[in-house]
DNA sequence: TTGAAAGCGCTAACAC
DNA sequence: GTGTTAGCGCTTTCAA
């Protein structure tokens, strides 16, 4: 009636063009409403006949079906989530150390889960948040209060993991990339870092290194903890002094790994090898290396951790821990999915196994002592 | 009294724990409704006293307050939306060529986007999809048929973008990351592309090069027509002669780089410079040249696009475009929610010059035909 | 200053 | 088979 009264006094006058700003009227979406009034039907009938209910006569479907794509007709989203209350939609708040943060780590993730997520039907909410910022904090308040999302993916756990024991204590369907040390349970999917580094010291024992560096992830994350941890346990395991002063803490980047580099070579007693907490520090730090007049894979063997795609692209390439985050992504929704449904899971905690990939930044074998 | 019912028939009688799955239930959320039996009056005073409204009494306000406080309350956002008819959410399609893609230019893209969206109040839905496809078509539609998203980011647009005819026809609220040839006016924030290959190719020239290659971005997408065109451009303003066997199309990733590399050295007639469409094509690029034998930046000049954090930390440090993705994102973000709004946008359309980054992989100043 | 009523668009229980 | 009724949780006239 409404609408009536608008075309019939239109300014213009019948078949003239509209001024564009009618558009915003001519946006109005079709309704269930719409095609009940064209074929003097119920709404209820309307809505069965799209479902495909079996109760609605062949017939009418057909005739509901045809009005249905002549209007144009698209469900109201909102409307249905109301009605449904779930909202068929997977949040994702992502932890940027800065802001203009740009890590392989989650594009990769989110192509993994989005991927998933939309074949499954599912919508994919994200939401950048500074780790620890009050910011976060509410946005993992507002999903746990429920009605945001059906579940959140919590991703690069911490040691103690306010936004888990948040999820866990409100019953919210989550899983996890990774474990933590708070005290719940819940599902999750996570590499065996210790193993990891490990292997990647093993191999660096092989060719003969016994002066090994690290430059471990923050250790409020939770693999950063399994790393160092890892790296103690291997040193100790293969004999080898650890030197506190050959630890370090990165900050995850680039730059970060540039930095620690060049303190680590400035010690009056170098390192043979530096191992890495992520390939991007790996790569940053093989600049720090150059940059001070040494070569990496030659006079300093450098081990990374992830196997980002980059990793085989820089020079030398970088022998590294491959993490599949994509599979893992992908592996997480689907788990994800299964928690909201309420569908028990086949394994709700998954430890991977990791692979070494041994490339040219580990080096030849050498003779011990034979490094300047 | 439904609930009522369950409780007190509990299996376990009183005071005994109840088993988990009494939790899902424990999870309903408070509502208006809640608080407003909670202090006898009605939800509508609810309503407007958490508003904020200034009619209503101070006092009913501190105890509307309060009680919210102490229930946990937190409003059901579709409930809103349905009512308020807008979802307060921006909407961003990911164009991923391949399934497991890692493009840093998506990660530093969506930064931008999500924080300057986190602090205006809008929340960003993702969806991946492989462009082009149908299910690409249906993402868009969805979005254009109204109530998924308030508006859209729409990025790589392509020379015939039927995305943007789509949003256009539909009148739907959006902003593009790039131009198009389609025959409709639109917001944008692009980069000048051809004035970018111009610097590039005009730096080499300075250093002495007249054999240069360009390993194009798919000509389907629109920067990478526009990189084509500047390159053809610029040559002929240096009365560069163009062999059509120097342009090769890349497909965007490293692999594509390196492929495309290694077919321009294997010609008889090499180039003594190469141009990358992107940086990532360059940085595959330059291995696809080490593999051959030969030194980026001392036997072949190499150039890239994008200025993605890595390239100053591969060997040699690539000589580059910047591209300020992270600023565009929020810029664009910005202009989206004013679209959204229906304001005024101080500049619909923003080109921006580009900066040439001159590192080593373009080298030094060479002899004319001094190359191999 | 407060409340009753209507309605956003949809689904579902229950008649007929 | 189809329609009636109710309701998801919220906002917003309009009266009181």
């Amino acid at each position: 009636m409404y609408i009536r009264n608008v075309l019939e006094t239109g300014f213009g006058g019948t078949g003239v063009g509209f001024p564009t700003n009618i558009n915003r009227e001519s946006r109005m979406a079709t309704t269930l409403r719409d095609i009940a009034r064209e074929l003097g039907i119920s709404v209820t009938t309307v809505s069965r006949g799209l479902a495909g209910y079996s109760d609605v006569a062949e017939d009418t479907k057909a005739r509901i079906q045809a009005t249905a794509d002549r209007l144009g007709y698209t469900p109201n989203l909102t409307a249905r989530r109301l009605q449904k209350r779930r909202t068929d939609t997977l949040g994702f708040i992502l932890p940027t150390l800065t802001p203009r943060f740009s890590d392989p780590f989650f594009s990769e993730f989110l192509a993994g889960v989005g991927n998933e997520a939309a074949s499954r039907g599912y919508d994919l909410l994200v939401s950048v948040q500074a780790p620890g910022s009050t910011e976060e904090r509410a946005a993992y308040e507002r999903a746990a209060a429920g009605g945001w999302v059906d579940g959140l993916f919590v991703v690069r756990t911490r040691v103690n993991d306010e936004r888990i024991t948040r999820l866990c204590d409100g019953n919210f369907p989550f899983v996890a990339f990774g474990r933590t040390e708070c005290d719940c349970e819940f599902p999750y999917v996570d590499e065996d870092s210790a193993a990891g580094v490990h292997q990647i010291i093993t191999h660096l024992v092989d060719l003969g290194h016994s002066a090994i560096a690290f430059v471990a992830p923050p250790s409020y994350l939770m693999f950063g903890r399994y790393r160092i941890q890892g790296f103690y346990e291997a040193m100790a395991a293969h004999n080898l002094e650890v030197r506190e002063k050959w630890i370090i803490e990165g900050d995850m980047t680039q730059r970060g790994g540039e930095t620690a580099a060049q303190s680590l070579l400035a010690l009056t007693e170098r390192p043979t090898a530096i191992i890495f907490g992520n390939d991007l520090m790996a790569i940053g730090g093989m600049n720090g290396i150059k940059a001070t007049g040494l070569q990496p894979g030659v006079d300093i063997a450098v081990g990374g951790f992830d196997n980002i795609s980059l990793s085989s692209y820089v020079t030398p390439s970088l022998t590294t821990i491959e993490q599949p985050i994509y599979d893992i992504g992908q592996r997480l929704c689907t788990m994800l999915i299964d928690v909201i449904n309420e569908r028990e899971l086949t394994e709700r905690h998954v430890l991977l196994s990791p692979t070494l990939i041994v490339r040219d930044s580990s080096g030849p074998r050498i003779q011990a002592g034979s490094r300047r």
